[in-house]
DNA sequence: GCCAACGTTGGC
DNA sequence: GCCAACGTTGGC
C-alpha cells in the first residue's frame, strides 16, 4: 500500500534521533510547539510516510523514513509540569497540542544531506531548503518524495 | 559559538 | 491590534 502523503519532520538527534526511533519501534512525536507545524500534524493520516530530518547535526539532512500509525494524539508532555514542553494553558479536556504516533520504517545507507537537497530541489519544490526555514513539520509532494527516496536508498 | 531569521509575548 | 523586545531555531 502506497503512503497517502509524505511529510518531513525535523529533530535534533542529540534530543531524539532516528536510531532512537528504531530502538523503540514506535513513539509519540512530542514537543512540537509551533502552531503551523501542529496544524500540519493535525492533517496527517494513518499510513502517511514521514522523512526524518536531523537538524543541528553532522551532517544535517534526511536520514530515513517513518510511518504515521496514529493521528490526533494529545501530546502528553503538555500536561507534564516537569517537561520542557509543559503548557499550562492545556487541560485534559482541552488540549492545545496534537501530534502523531510514528513507527520506524527504514534508515538510509547514507543521509541525504541538506547540501544535496539544495542541489536537487528548489525552495518551491521542497520547503526545507528555503533560507531561514524553521518549520519543523512540512509536507513533501509525491514526486519530490520519490526522488529523495531514490537518492537515500542508493548505496554510497 | 555566532548570528540571521524567525515566532511569541506583552505593554500600550 | 501594533510592534519592540525577547527567545528560539538551526545552518554554518
Amino acid at each position: 500500500l502506497l503512503p497517502m502523503k509524505y511529510w518531513l519532520l525535523k529533530t535534533e538527534p542529540s534530543v531524539f534521533s532516528l536510531s532512537d526511533l528504531r530502538r523503540s519501534g514506535s513513539v509519540i512525536w512530542d514537543g512540537v510547539r509551533n502552531y503551523q507545524a501542529r496544524n500540519y500534524l493535525r492533517t496527517a493520516t494513518v499510513g502517511d510516510a514521514a522523512f526524518v530530518y536531523h537538524s543541528n547535526a553532522e551532517p544535517t539532512g534526511v536520514v530515513g523514513l517513518a510511518r504515521v500509525t496514529e493521528t490526533l494524539v494529545d501530546d502528553p508532555t503538555q500536561f507534564a509540569p516537569e517537561s520542557p514542553y509543559f503548557d499550562p494553558r492545556s487541560t485534559l479536556g482541552e488540549a492545545r497540542w496534537q501530534t502523531v504516533r510514528l513507527e520506524f520504517i527504514e534508515e538510509f545507507p547514507a543521509a541525504v544531506t541538506l547540501m544535496t537537497l539544495k542541489e536537487q530541489f528548489t525552495p518551491d519544490e521542497l520547503m526545507v531548503v528555503r533560507k531561514g526555514m524553521r518549520l519543523s513539520v512540512m509536507p513533501v509532494n509525491d514526486e519530490v518524495a520519490q526522488r529523495i527516496l531514490r537518492i537515500g536508498r542508493r548505496q554510497s
